[in-house]
DNA sequence: CGTATTATTTATCGAATGATAATTAAAGGA
DNA sequence: TCCTTTAATTATCATTCGATAAATAATACG
């Protein structure tokens, strides 16, 4: 609540008393950025820097003496978004062998929904996709070797499959099928806006169940194939 | 091939002789389109009509005697991607019930892949989907009605379960699910340019072998609790 | 209280944008 | 061949953009 006014002045002529309070400098580095998200996540990256500006009661040049450049206030944003509301518990609970595997991944789905999928996380990172591909491909990097490789692993170990060795690239695959159905039904709900007429957590189960009844055979197989080749 | 030489004359003082040559209106705009197509999936919609005039070999104002502004222009660009790429066979394939619906999938997921995984559909469709709703909704609207019901009455068919009535919506969500997982394998193929390591051939056959594995016991649990709140 | 620091402002630049009006010249028909 | 039509051009306007320089005033400190 720093810096409230802003254009509700009555219509008169002169300028609306520059009102100019003081503050540190880490509060508004956090205060913008925090705006720069909710803006971007609107507008999308051609927003105009004097609209953040404007909606931080600020005036425009203010921002430069934060951020260098637009571009600098924009990898702020991905650091915001993409690496402090990362969870380092996710993995945790995948590989925490004491729980069966449903409810490992119904869990971990639950938890990681509720960060992604919001209109802030999912519309920046398409608008970061758009924008180059680096951004995202570190992400999804992260995410297989962090989250769908443990999640291969864990599987394949409850089908008494080998658990020693390193999961097998058609593995890996079979989870980001999984990883990327639920994903796209954030995009569906809350960029796209469609309507939609299941529930998250029932979408989760039916989803996570699908997976487990189904991707036991497929493994069987990818392993047999595997071990006849060597 | 209407109207070529650009840039490349020798760079000399004077204007490069104006090169204006007379071409049919319709051809002149199937031409604008799909160098629109071509510009907007690189850049985006903000792509300057500068840029296209340029990549046309044409002169700026001359866009405005085709269309009466740039939004018209992207509304040709729509019309051009997502309503005459669509094949309407696709769905004839999925209810054509004299072949296994394992085939008929694979074939679907081949031939619809090979239409959409490319980066002026993709890329357009993503960029689509953050400047507006109405398109990307209006076309999940038809991916539903037309793929993805199609799909879930074959495959409950396939496990022996009730047949006539229209699917539940939770059944649909678990073709969502299929599609999500097989669509996001696209944008992180060509949008993101991460590195793939499994052939799109593969990916489709596991997924479909993994979602008809297991989508059998999710679906008699829900004809199940149907019957039994009924 | 008075002075130094610096957060914030005002003013402005240059480039790029979508769009319009007026002008020019290529093609088709008599 | 001349004349009508209209495709394509040149010239230009009003905005908006990211960014910079200089002026101002709020705070901290002595």
């Amino acid at each position: 609540m720093a810096g409230r006014s802003s254009t509700s002045l009555a219509a008169g002529a002169k300028p609306p008393a520059p009102r100019r309070t003081r503050n540190k400098p880490e509060e508004r580095h956090r205060e913008f950025v925090r705006k720069a998200v909710e803006l971007f996540a609107e507008v999308g990256f051609e927003a105009g820097t004097r609209e953040l500006a404007q909606r931080l009661g600020v005036t425009q040049p203010l921002l430069y003496r934060y951020f260098p450049s637009k571009d600098d206030l924009i990898a702020a944003v991905y650091q915001e978004i993409y690496v402090n509301r990362w969870k380092p518990e996710w993995r945790e609970g995948l590989i925490d062998e004491s729980r069966p595997i449903r409810d490992r991944l119904i869990a971990f789905y639950e938890d990681y929904t509720e960060t992604i999928f919001t209109p802030e996380w999912l519309r920046i990172y398409l608008f970061a996709g758009l924008r180059g591909v680096d951004i995202n491909r570190r992400y999804a990097a992260t995410v297989e070797a962090e989250i769908l490789r443990p999640i291969t692993v864990a599987t394949r170990k409850s089908f008494g499959l080998g658990g020693g060795d390193p999961p097998t690239p058609e593995e890996v695959e079979l989870s980001w099928t999984l990883q990327g159905g639920i994903f796209y039904y954030g995009v569906r709900e809350i960029v796209y806006r469609f309507p939609m007429t299941v529930d998250r957590a029932a979408m989760i189960r039916n989803a996570v169940d699908t997976f487990l009844a189904g991707v036991g055979s497929v493994m069987k197989r990818l392993a047999e194939r595997e071990s006849n080749s060597a």
